[in-house]
RNA sequence: GGAGAGAUGGCAGAGUGGUCGAAUGCACCGGUCUUGAAAACCGGCAGGGGUUUAUAGCCCCUCUAGGGUUCAAAUCCCUAUCUCUCCGCCA
């Protein structure tokens, strides 16, 4: 969420840098609740320091030995009145709370501003679209020509957007995470963290997904009516970036890098009849997660740095991409800004995201209290969030299986790959 | 699943109805000493919020969370969550 003060003080430049990413904020609405608030809580507050004053007083006279009557002739209705505004105020707040929670991060000043994804601006390309001798496949049906997907068979255990993967495709995905990891956490700095996919509301909360996008989740139904449901988690970033919540750390320990692999479920509400074919859109794919945890002067050096770090997977693996900054129509709920990274997919003939790296700045830390202790007050303050997919494996195996596919039908294990795939050289 | 114990500041750990937001230790910050460091000594040090030009003062809230009793709750009662110990079960 936004600096509520900053919310409060400036609130017709929030408005205005909101609206550069479709977010119309109630100004009126805002500056009636505001001040509500102000005058229900001075008054709330005053009275309760005047019961705090007599009830000491109580405790005074009684120590004393005196006869506490005329005092506790004082008290009268103050409690009655006290619990009323106290109710009043609450009310007041949760409103108040539910409108900030439901507010996006501010973009930020360097994120080019624009409507939708036809505004978003390439910053670079690696890698050259290699040309092919013959008609290119789409990757359902290099995978399903090895025998490697098996989308029928899915269905019937599930349903629709799940997959079942067999043999050395099967193997293969599990070689493009362990690859992964291992880059990150070899070559990047990244710790490795084994995570609970199932997380709890408060998690969902502090990285934003609640309270507005509970309809993109999957949702487990408690067993009983007073257990708590719990949530698959969407990606990584949720458990990982929760660690922190409600901590402070010490300066020294920033940045704090963390990677997962992990299954990632969405319910892709909303997206009928987008990506049906294959397995660009499923409802559970894996992804290698990277989160950093930085100083908030640090995160935009930070974004660039995970963003390459992102970049690096595909370049081991030789496959063309193109980075875009995207403009702040098109940015997440979170983010203050956002590189998108986007694998050359040649049977669409087109780039496809495949990783999104993210500067939340304080957005979520604020929401889930990740603090640091500041070295030059020696006060707690605000860490900066970081997130990126690196990469998501899914498409990072549909980008493999449609580039290094041969006329024979077979398909070319990229050579990074081959030690995770007992030195296998082609699939079928 | 059964029985019991517990949850307090960054951490450890006192505190069982009334100047307790809370002893003490560690960590941390500042200082003295030292060529420098360590040790020792002195001082400071919970978080959030309101009011305010103010990181000055003043005020409010917070001892896992939510209810309750009371003029007054870290302290008493109820519920939930989590942790630990023992027994049972189990990959």
């Amino acid at each position: 969420m936004l600096d509520p003060k900053y919310l409060r003080n400036e609130l017709e430049v929030t408005a205005e840098r909101l609206a550069t990413r479709g977010f119309i904020l109630d100004v009126d609405n805002m500056t009636k609740l505001e001040e509500k608030r102000k005058s229900l809580q001075v008054e709330t507050e005053e009275l309760q320091a005047s019961r705090n004053a007599i009830s000491k007083s109580i405790g005074q006279a009684k120590q004393r030995g005196e006869d506490i009557a005329p005092i506790m002739a004082k008290v009268g209705d103050l409690g009655a009145k006290l619990d009323a505004k106290k109710a009043e105020l609450a009310a007041l707040l949760t409103e108040i709370n539910s409108i900030a929670m439901s507010i996006p991060n501010l973009p930020d000043e360097a994120v080019p501003t624009g409507a939708d994804e036809n505004d978003n601006v390439e910053v670079r390309t690696w890698g050259t679209p290699k040309t092919f001798d013959f008609e290119v496949k789409d990757h359902l049906d290099v995978g399903e020509g090895v025998n490697g997907l098996d989308f029928k068979t899915a269905v019937k255990i599930t349903g629709s957007r799940f997959i079942v993967m067999k043999g050395q495709v099967a193997r293969l995905n599990r070689a493009l995470g362990q690859f992964m990891l291992d880059i990150h956490t070899q070559e990047h700095g990244y710790t490795e963290a084994y995570v609970p996919l199932l997380v709890n509301e408060d998690s969902l909360l502090g990285t934003g997904q609640l309270p507005k996008f509970g309809e993109d989740l999957f949702h487990t139904k408690p067993a009983t009516e007073e257990a708590q449901s719990l949530s698959l988690i969407p990606t990584a970033e949720v458990p990982l970036t929760n660690m922190l919540r409600d901590t402070i750390v010490e300066e020294a320990e920033l940045p704090i890098k963390m990677t997962a692999l992990t299954a990632c479920f969405r319910s892709e509400a909303g997206s009928y009849g987008r990506d049906t074919r294959g397995l660009i859109r499923q409802h559970q794919f894996d992804k290698v997660e990277l989160v950093q945890i930085v100083h908030p002067e640090q995160s935009m050096q930070a974004l660039e740095e995970l963003t390459g770090h992102a970049e690096k997977v595909l370049q081991a693996l030789a496959l063309p991409y193109r980075t875009v900054v995207l403009c702040t129509g098109d940015m997440g709920f979170g983010a203050a800004k956002t590189f998108d990274i986007e694998v050359w997919l040649p049977a669409q003939n087109t780039y496809r995201e495949i990783s999104s790296c993210s500067n939340m700045k304080d957005f979520q830390a604020r929401r889930m209290q990740a603090r640091f202790r500041n070295k030059a007050d020696n006060k707690p303050a605000l860490v900066h969030t970081l997130n990126g997919s690196g990469l998501a494996v899914g498409r990072t195996l549909v980008a493999v299986l449609e580039n290094y596919q041969n006329a024979d039908g077979s398909i070319t294990v990229p050579p990074v790959l081959r030690p995770y795939m007992g030195g296998l050289e082609k699939i079928g």
